[in-house]
DNA sequence: CCGTGGTAAGTGAGTAATCACTAACTTCTG
DNA sequence: CAGAAGTTAGTGATTACTCACTTACCACGG
């Protein structure tokens, strides 16, 4: 077709992003490797060339997903160390802004959870959701040591619940309930750190 | 083959059962008409008889799981009016249930909230998922009243935290990671409603 | 008690379409 | 011109679904 002709590193970074983008919306088995090469505008086979199997394939997007999250959450905590208030509210932000305006990766973090009992998804995907948990925990743990966190918030259980904060949210945006998101649910999600009751 | 001769209502029961079970495992697109077939031990044609295709088997079974999961949450608010704490354990209790003895329909809501932006799916399930909302919502308002409750939660925003809750616990089930939840995941999900720190 | 016929329950053998994937080919570009 | 980028035209297997058919059940007349 009138396809323009890439390097091998960007064509490979171009079919992926499409493969996500089918993958969100047929998830793994109703996505078919034709739909995926339709909306790269390439040939079914030169998928095969670059990826080897549709499952490699789905693989390397759990993989680019996991990352992207896990990159996300560091950048945060890492730009509010001693500030609980602002980094729970950016958290929420990055969820949601996750769930607004990159709607194909918030749709795969959701996708890999449907999809957590093939082994080869587990694989690739648990290493990241671990190293999630550990981000999390760290900061309250921190946060707990500053004093702005109760003492008896056990930090792993927090880290839990923080990170399962994403499922409700994406729960709210696929109901088409996201406007329901207000300060009223961030608070319910964030009170039970609070050492004294936010104002 | 050696199959029993049912009646239509005790066979379409078999089959929804056992589509269930496939769909769990397999999720929708993955899951073929044949396993189900080979799981009720009966002629593919039949399912289609019953069901006229496999959507409307998929429809079907949504249907049951959103009504036995509003039937759950109904019963165990209905047995606890009065006391909170024992309702919001019983809930956990009754998610975790669900979640470690009912495995199929565990699967199944996590699978629909995956599939929540088929219409089909939506129709069924949505208005489910209001009835829950608006029986966990109703609770709190009682619980409020009654002085257990703080008086700035507001009921709709903690009917969907409660609601999420059911998220986080099958997002630590698929992980494996079920045996993590312990008193303190229960309390930092159930802190933020305490008119009075818990013991 | 016995047949017996009507009907509901269930099956076998297919259909066209679509699936993931491959081999042999062409075209572009440094 | 060599090799990388990309395509064409298929492969056998599997998919949801259908049709013509058979079997078991049971009310009812004798």
């Amino acid at each position: 077709m009138a396809t323009k002709r890439l390097s091998s590193v960007e064509r490979r970074k171009q079919i992926l992003g499409c493969a996500i983008r089918v993958f969100a919306r047929n998830s793994y088995h109703g996505a078919t490797t034709r739909m995926i090469s339709e909306e790269a505008g390439i040939a079914e086979a030169l998928i095969y060339r670059y990826f080897g199997s549709k499952r490699k394939l789905f693989s390397a997007a759990v993989d680019h997903t996991g990352s992207r999250l896990v990159a996300g959450l560091q950048s945060i905590l890492d730009t509010h160390p001693d500030e609980p208030l602002a980094a729970l509210a950016a958290l929420l932000r990055f969820y949601v802004d996750l769930l607004e305006r990159h709607e194909e990766l918030a749709k795969m973090i959701f996708l890999v959870s449907a999809e957590l009992d093939d082994p080869e998804v587990r694989e690739v995907y648990l290493p990241y959701q671990e190293r999630a948990l550990s981000i999390l925990k760290g900061a309250i743990e921190r946060w707990q040591a500053a004093g702005f966190v109760r003492d008896d918030v056990a930090p792993r259980a927090a880290a839990w619940v923080l990170l399962g904060s994403y499922q409700l949210l994406a729960l709210m945006k696929h109901s088409g309930r996201l406007d329901e998101l207000n300060l009223d649910v961030a608070l319910a999600l964030v009170r039970p750190f609070a050492a004294a009751p936010p104002s």
